[in-house]
RNA sequence: CGGGAAGUGGCGCAAUGGCUAGCGCACCUGGUUUGGGACCAGGGGGCUGCAGGUUCGAGUCCUGUCUUCCCGACCA
């Protein structure tokens, strides 16, 4: 049963305006509301995408030993003076209280916070590796945002920290993650789509990777070689024009969108906060540290430009999917439809599906056109006519109760 | 930040400088409807983004400003 206030009255009518597909999706059908340019409201059907998209995530994430904190949003300008980024990030938020006059951030990343946390926790290699992450709302001061969700000024990320005592050590952890995020992405029905890509490593590594999603909106350009099924980002393709990893020089120039990007830090953080640990032999050492970063709401308005059929309605992967099922009620005028519908929406509860329960007194075509704007991969219709075939319609075949009370 | 477009009930739109700013959807009341966005009858809701200016008269023209979308630049 659900509050229709708040999910079949959150219909927005969209005008043919030049509005990104994700944004035009997703508003129309309610799963989030535009609050602002680049910031978002996630109604009850987006935000149940976003934490199907962090359960797996999360699943991963714990499958290679990271453990999941929550750093604050709101932070001191003298850490960000520390490493100098205070006057050189152009998209961080700065402010300063009205009360107290102290200045302050707002996080755009949190390298800042979790490297001086990171100097209580860690004094010895025996506290070492470590590694951490978090889902949290990031805020960019982008000079333009757009394409809905795919660049906002408040955003979902996970980031995730790890740190080592020594660069072998990071290697290892930072291929793992590599996996972790494959598993992830193929999870969320992108890993035939999603690239491992080259790019700039910046002033502390060669390569840094990206993880890109081949789309002709996306932002990014990046050159593909096929045979190894990566990618090296057009930023870094005058010093690297061959495959990195096969050598081939016969790579195909395409578009994508970056849903995660992952650095070898080095000790470019702990050295500005002086992060050090003890080694065996006594000896204090700059702790190595690493950081990798997934946007969570991007992905949902990724995972919407990629599955988005026809150019204009939704069809959820399964595990991302709002609900399991969608139930449609027909003939609500009819206690013996009512009443085995109501049957049917517990016993699928009780199996622990998830149900989109819809008992509206509509008209037949309202409920349908929801439900196509929705998206929910499996339909059920329990009607009259199903009802004399004792059954109910699943995506469009009739399956008999029996059947389905077995599950 | 540069260029373009646009701001009118909750949403989508209309309105030669001229009557009380209309229409569709949505909403409220009553009734009839129920396998692809129903119908009838009645009803409520607007200082036309904001601030100035021109004019007998401004939603409409001018100036400024704010906001949104698109293109570009930027993007650990």
């Amino acid at each position: 049963m659900y509050q229709s206030s708040l999910i079949s009255k959150t219909r927005k009518q969209i005008s043919q305006s030049e509005e990104s597909l994700n944004a035009q999706i997703l508003i129309k059908a309610g799963f989030v509301d535009q609050v602002m340019a680049g910031v978002y409201a996630y109604l009850p059907l987006g935000y149940r995408v976003i934490q199907n998209i962090e359960k797996i995530v999360r699943e991963e994430l714990a499958a290679i030993s990271a453990q999941e904190i929550l750093l604050p949003a709101l932070q001191p300008k003298s850490y960000w003076e520390k490493t100098g980024r205070w006057d050189n990030l152009d998209v961080l938020y700065r402010f300063t209280s009205y009360y107290t006059n102290t200045e302050l951030a707002l996080g755009s990343t949190h390298e800042e916070i979790i490297t001086p946390l990171a100097q209580n926790l860690i004094q010895s290699y025996q506290d070492l590796p470590l590694a951490a992450y978090q889902i949290q709302t990031k805020f960019r001061d982008e000079k333009r945002a757009k394409s809905g969700l795919l660049r906002g000024r408040e955003f979902i990320m996970k980031d995730l920290y790890s740190f080592h005592s020594n660069s072998e050590d990071l290697d290892a952890y930072y291929d793992i993650v590599i996996q972790a995020y494959i598993n992830i992405y193929k999870r969320l029905g992108l890993g035939d789509k999603t690239l491992k890509t080259y790019a700039s490593g910046g002033s502390f590594s060669k390569y840094s990777h990206e993880f890109q999603t081949l789309s002709d909106i996306g932002e990014d350009t990046i050159f593909v070689c096929e045979k190894c099924n990566i990618a090296i980002n057009q930023e870094i393709i005058d010093e690297q024009n061959t495959c990195p990893e096969c050598g081939n020089s016969d790579l195909i120039e395409k578009k994508a969108i970056e849903v995660g990007n992952i650095f070898k830090l080095q000790t470019k953080y702990s050295d500005a906060f002086g992060l050090e640990f003890t080694d065996d032999k006594g000896q204090n050492k700059p702790v190595i540290m690493g950081c990798y970063g997934i946007g969570i709401s991007r992905l949902m308005g990724t995972i919407v430009e990629i599955f988005a059929e026809n150019n204009a309605k939704m069809l959820w992967p399964a595990e991302i999917s709002p609900f399991d099922t969608h139930i449609i009620v027909l003939n609500t005028d009819s206690a013996e439809v009512k009443n085995k519908a109501e049957e049917l929406y517990q016993q699928y509860q009780k199996n622990g599906k998830s149900v989109l329960f819809d008992s509206r007194d509509e008209r037949p075509g309202v409920k349908f056109a929801d439900a196509d704007l929705i998206g929910i991969p499996e339909r059920i219709i329990i009607s009259k006519k199903s009802l004399e075939q004792n059954g109910v319609e699943i995506n469009g075949v009739i399956i008999p109760f029996e059947k389905i009370y077995k599950f």
